[in-house]
DNA sequence: CAGCACGAGTAGAGCGCTCTAGTCCTTTGT
DNA sequence: ACAAAGGACTAGAGCGCTCTACTCGTGCTG
């Protein structure tokens, strides 16, 4: 049961153990006879090398740790793939941890990665204070993606949520659309800079903002378009925090006989699975997640590599149309 | 930079580095006053113990690996939550890996979770041979969640997609409908046991399958549900092989103005999170996944520990209904 | 043909822990 | 009062690798 050791190699191929070890790293120093007989014995024995007692002598570990907080998220799976597909290019493979949802679980995982001393990590939307976050990324390089707090001690990457808002407006206004509300996500994460930035966009063009508090779920978006639609003069669009929000938009408006995109437009946010759902096809705003994921890991290998100001960047969204949007009702 | 080890604090607290690692394990064998002291020079000296060696030294890691197909499947996030409650129970740490859809990508994780000598590994249903199975089932404890084999060399858990298809028929059955229709996945995992359930419960019911050949993805659905509506006499419910067929159906039944489920009743199977938003709200069969996540740690926990025999495990799942199934239209 | 660079391989000292087998006291039973 | 028992702690040998420094031929230069 795989209790193979180099040492079993080195004997049945005649050799010492320094060479087998060259071998098994793909040392050029290494003759091809050599290799070749040393590959051969290790094949027959089953061997495999052990992770932990190359790590613990070599003092690194080719590995980038991922925590990510919401695996029923898709957004993380994104992330996720972009961080495995940059971090694979360089040679590194990723572990991921997750804290479900959960305080104590988000800890623990932290501390797993810590543990295991991997090169580097990606945190993607956590709920730590700027404490940990700085304790973190004193102990190893991270970078944290979709997080405002911009702490110096660590990269972060972040979606540009005022311009994805602007997105929004415009499509709409250049749909004919002037009486359009927002229901927002309150302080969620990324919650804020979006609202901002349809109010923004919104006097840009010389229109009122229309805000009803939200959150990023189902429940709270449609509460919040009941009162919306009891409103004396409704607005034509509805412009929701995110996909699922804008799902209970649209399931509150066909259950009243509103009909969408006719009498009503709806926009989401996030590019979700469920926005390119035939059953929804939801106008929203896309985030190239594997591109943050992409990004999140070159940060994070500049890092490792010894860079050592902080940096914070941000990416810019794209508006995707699907059949939720249209011109406003005459 | 986290260089502090175990001999430093041992220095500090003018110790032993003996009596730190049983500290830092918890062993009651301490007095509280070396413990106190110890745990205060950790603190002191930001000492944070090394996975690495720890495991190295030990020869066992705590951890459980878990090879996850695809992360934008909400199938594996429900998975993966419950091996990692289960583990958290048991005092073990779940890492996770993917091979991101990629046979040379979940060949790579599989290296590195074999190579971290994991205690164990959990596969959600993966595109392996059966060779790869056996092979890894004789290195390391392994349970296979989804797969349908059953090689003799590990434990299997699965879903009991029979039964599942039986209560979808059941309850279409009781409400008056006949003429029923089924679009299956072809050969997918999955897919024949589901088809063969409903066909089973169908004729249980004296009552004659219909069945349309699709995928468990939206369009081949939906091509599908083009064909069944346009038979002379349509059947009056649709019982397509996952949720994401499902809302490939509604999609195109709502195109063509037929009103669901006034006119036609659709299931789905799965219960994702797409079946339960507003906007869909769909009839469909609930996996327990956390429940299996759970199981699936148990059962590798108990192999960890020593079990030999294969144990092949089926679960049990429940008709969740929501509003796309009705009363046969008279 | 001395001198040297170079390619191929090896010895052996760690890496930071765990674990077995003690050592050294303090209690306890008789 | 003395041996046995037990509690608290330690010494030191690994765990399976990597890495630095070194050896031992060869072939090449002048």
């Amino acid at each position: 049961m795989g209790k193979t050791t180099m040492d079993d190699v080195a004997d049945h191929a005649g050799v010492s153990r320094a060479l087998v070890s060259l071998v098994m790293r793909d040392s050029p120093r290494v003759s091809d006879h050599s290799r070749a007989k040393v590959l051969a014995s290790a094949a027959e024995l089953d061997y495999r090398p052990n992770a932990w007692a190359r790590n613990l002598a070599s003092g690194q570990t080719n590995l980038i740790g991922v925590l990510l907080n919401d695996l029923h998220n898709p957004y993380f799976a994104g992330l996720a793939e972009g961080v495995a597909a940059a971090a694979t290019e360089n040679g590194m493979e990723v572990l991921m941890t997750s804290g479900w949802q959960r305080e104590a679980g988000e800890n623990a995982a932290i501390e797993t990665l810590l543990n295991l001393r991997t090169d580097g990590i990606v945190i993607g939307a956590a709920r730590f204070g700027d404490e940990v976050f700085t304790e973190m990324a004193q102990q190893i390089p991270t970078v944290a993606v979709a997080n405002f707090h911009k702490p110096d001690s660590m990269d972060t990457l972040c979606n540009d949520e005022a311009y994805g808002s602007e997105l929004v407006v415009k499509h709409l206004v250049s749909l004919g659309h002037a009486r359009i509300a927002h229901i927002d996500a309150g302080n969620s994460p990324g919650g804020p800079e979006r609202r901002k930035g349809f109010s923004t966009a919104m006097a840009a063009h010389g229109l009122a903002p229309i805000v009803f508090e939200g959150d990023f779920d189902e429940h709270a978006a449609r509460e919040a378009s009941i009162e919306i639609m009891k409103l004396k003069d409704p607005p034509t669009a509805i412009f929701a925090a995110n996909d699922l929000a804008a799902s209970g938009v649209i399931a509150h408006l066909r259950s009243i006989g509103v009909r969408v995109p006719d009498d009503v437009s709806v926009v989401g946010y996030d590019d979700t699975v469920l926005a390119g759902l035939g059953a929804i096809s939801l106008t929203t705003v896309n985030q190239p997640l594997q591109m943050y994921g992409r990004r999140a890991a070159e940060l994070l290998i500049e890092r490792i590599n010894g860079r050592n100001e902080a940096k914070h960047e941000f990416i810019r969204p794209s508006l995707v149309v699907r059949s939720t949007t249209g011109p406003v009702p005459t």
